[in-house]
DNA sequence: ACCGTCCTTGACGGAACCCTGACGCACCCG
DNA sequence: CGGGTGCGTCAGGGTTCCGTCAAGGACGGT
């Protein structure tokens, strides 16, 4: 299933885009302004985004550097704009594309799949990986985690955390690093959501949640996932 | 070097951007019909294709689809048709992007960088960089220190202290530069600082700490690491 | 409009870490 | 032979950092 963010502040407009994409079995999430489409796209992940450079609280260029920051999802944008100076800016920030209001849906829907098809993995890629504890199992591809045969329900915010660290399993990974990734480019100081959510991960994953042995705590640093 | 297979029957746009892609140091082929196009993408393996539809030989669509048989090379089509259904086509064929005549040079150039750049290889190349000695190992990407099969732990002004020396293994490092990269760059007389730590070190991971064997003291000097 | 889930935020005890000063030792030089 | 310098070692105290809990608020679904 292909996971899409539309980022527009004209609500005729995302509601004609949710509608088409949901119709043709895209996972659609919607944001009306550059600080929630920044939040939504941290928060899940989507395999495109369809962004709006006209928004009423930032300008759209820096949502695609804010975006760029930290991820390589295709980025197709929307503009009322047909000046040339503004496409060069956009697609230099790291833009994708650049379709121009009023646009056919046929078109954008065909560049979006374009952008999508692109950006898969070359060739099979390993994205099948299962790491395996002695106590659970993480699953990735399919975005599951069992633990006892049962399948433990992890939130959004949870599974991301951890997905970062399993992709990194073995390596620490800094707790500034792992703020940027789970929360959004904006986030580097508030350990304090790290402290959170390892609480919660340990809670739900650990066999002895106040001796961990795979979410190592190195003080000072960051986290570190170990099988 | 960049290489750039440009395909276009007529030739005043073929020269307009062969000059315009020339001058920004682009390696430029040029091919006036569909299957002398195929025979040089074959030939010369271009990092990006711009590809008009209207060849006198074959559908644009054609040569696409000749492409995509067998390589990913990214492929921006230039086409004097507008019809939304010409697009869909070029693009489900596998074009990566669709620019209707007539055309800006510079946003042409800024969507060809942007069909270059995502065509790059993707992570930062994983640095794993691991110095051995006879005792212990170090893995720098890790951020990893490991001994008689144990990780060793260390905080963080130990590790920041270990990776400076092993990142100049074999030379010798003044205790101002030491003090200077690991306590900040208002430091460079503390060189208490540096007998504690170097201590400390050589006590998690010398065989036997009174007599180091890495870990190197260059009396009035510095410290040296040496495998 | 209500309810449940999830995220955020603040506070607090305890652990880990960094700095500091004191002391002993080896070496060099007067 | 005695003083000085630079290095290694150790232990205590202050500070930062981490784990935990609970309450408040945003959001989505019924």
């Amino acid at each position: 299933m292909t996971r899409v963010l539309v980022v527009d502040d004209e609500p005729q407009i995302v509601r004609a885009l949710v509608i088409n994409l949901r119709a043709r079995t895209y996972e659609v999430d919607a944001a009306h302004d550059g600080a929630s489409a920044l939040r939504l796209a941290a928060a899940r992940h989507p395999d495109v985004v369809v962004l709006d450079l006209g928004l009423p609280d930032m300008d759209g260029v820096e949502v695609i550097r804010g975006l760029r920051g930290w991820t390589r999802v295709p980025i197709l944008v929307l503009s009322a704009r047909h000046s040339s100076d503004e496409k060069v800016q956009a697609l230099d920030a790291g833009a994708d594309d650049y379709v121009t209001k009023p646009f056919g849906m046929d078109e954008l829907l065909a560049r979006l799949r374009a952008a999508v098809r692109r950006a898969e993995p070359a060739g099979g890629g390993a994205d099948d990986m299962i790491v395996e504890t002695g106590e659970f199992t993480v699953d990735l591809a399919a975005k599951k985690v069992g633990r006892a045969g049962k399948d433990v329900r992890l939130t959004p915010t949870e599974w991301h955390l951890l997905e970062v660290l399993v992709r990194n399993s073995g390596r620490l990974v800094g707790q500034k690093r792992l703020l940027q990734e789970v929360w959004g480019p904006s986030y580097g100081t508030e350990t304090n959501y790290l402290r959170v959510y390892m609480a919660q991960l340990r809670r739900k994953l650990e066999a002895d949640p106040s001796h961990p042995k795979h979410f190592i705590t190195e003080p000072g640093m960051g986290y570190r996932f170990e099988k």
